[in-house]
DNA sequence: GAATGGGTGTAATCTAGCTTACATTTCCGG
DNA sequence: CCGGAAATGTAAGCTAGATTACACCCATTC
């Protein structure tokens, strides 16, 4: 975290940061105009839940800065969502399925997100089209991925699931940053089972495992252990 | 199925079905007839799998008259997305999302089902948004919906799931024509598990359970069961 | 440099649901 | 009316992962 630009208040600023969003990519600056003026900004310390289900929120929020995590609980386990980056966008599922998801949302690192109101996004959406079939592109891969998820906890068992995860997440054959509890989160299971099977991949000589840091060893050896 | 209408050929009569779908009310003759020219329709018998996630169908379908079931498999175990009546479409999250959703899709009664391409599909949305908008939400919502499966299956068991299932199927207390394959089918466990857990709530004198049905005697102890 | 708190390793017990293996009943077509 | 298929009932292991309970390590802070 060395870069630590002033940011300049101004319009023109903030347009250009929103149409770094996919979302809003080669729109007109009327609608950047629009879109800033019908929506708020807000910055969130890490660890802030700033959204839970309680609140009705019909709203779409657009993260610009940081990173966020949409989850659920119940008793000592934790569902992760999904994990988001700038430009992110998120809160759509509820908002524009009329009703609720039930996640609460987390910014996991400081972070600025944009909050848009229901009538305001209607109102964008029907006037800029391309907006809607874009949203429309997002909610559907997102649907498949939970999809995917859902078929994974139905028909597979953790050695799977994490062999698979950690395919996902390596960069060069190292996942990062990532910790037991975090993986279990993912995986939907207990801290310790986690750790219990990566101590499997570890014991048959797949990966490396130090505090923080998981190594692929064997990433074919790894592809053929998420396959079953 | 008393009503036996005899179809009129003609562009009129499918016309008109065609905006008895959700997806195209209150559009347009020109828009109805783009679709009608841009589509084909095929009738399928029951039980006919008419679609699997080896075809790389970038296709939406329309239900235009009987049942549809939209599911995966692995092993003995049968996962049930959704089931679909007419009006229903579907199709949209392989489609609209550029991505396979690795489903198959079975008609479960005769039926007659209308597919529209991927380059006409997106034509048609770029000319008129509300259909994209209408996707959108229904997208939207089937999202929401398998956020909630995803959600009971990874934290809560069997009786409560199953209470809830019944529940969501209960007409005036009486579930109808669902044999336990199909609620273990629904449940994503093995048609035995199903049949315990449905004798759980029989002992608990909750409902009652003959063959293809089952009647809720006691809605409110039904109601605790589905919260746990 | 002690204390505190996360991150990790491990082990013992428990249980829901899997899995297999049948027996019985009901339905439906020939 | 018969035979086979579908629907249901039941029951005995088995196993993955939950759940509980610690011990230890490492990093950060006071």
């Amino acid at each position: 975290m060395n870069e630590r630009q002033t940011v300049q208040a101004g319009s023109l600023l903030e347009a250009a940061s929103l149409s770094a969003l996919d979302l809003f990519k080669g729109l007109p600056a009327s609608c950047l105009q629009a879109v800033e003026e019908g929506s708020k900004v807000q910055d969130f310390r890490a660890g802030h839940v700033f959204f839970q289900p309680s609140q009705s929120g019909q709203v779409l929020f657009l993260l610009e800065k940081g990173a966020v995590q949409t989850f659920r609980t119940s008793g000592r386990k934790k569902l992760i969502i999904a994990e988001l980056k700038p430009p992110a966008v998120f809160g759509e599922m509820g908002c524009v399925g009329q009703c609720m998801y039930h996640c609460c949302a987390q910014a996991t690192e400081p972070s600025r997100i944009r909050t848009i109101s229901r009538p305001d996004l209607d109102a964008l959406l029907e006037q800029y089209p391309i907006i809607t079939r874009r949203l429309l592109d997002l909610v559907s891969q997102r649907f498949v991925h939970v999809l995917m998820d859902l078929d994974a906890t139905s028909f597979r068992h953790l050695i799977p699931r994490l062999a698979n995860l950690l395919l996902e997440r390596a960069d060069a054959d190292l996942i990062h940053n990532m910790t037991h509890k975090e993986i279990a989160e993912h995986l939907r299971v207990y801290r310790e089972s986690a750790t219990a099977a990566l101590g499997e991949l570890k014991k048959a000589g797949i990966i490396e495992v130090e505090r923080k840091q998981i190594r692929i060893l064997h990433r074919t050896r790894l592809e053929r252990a998420a396959r079953e």
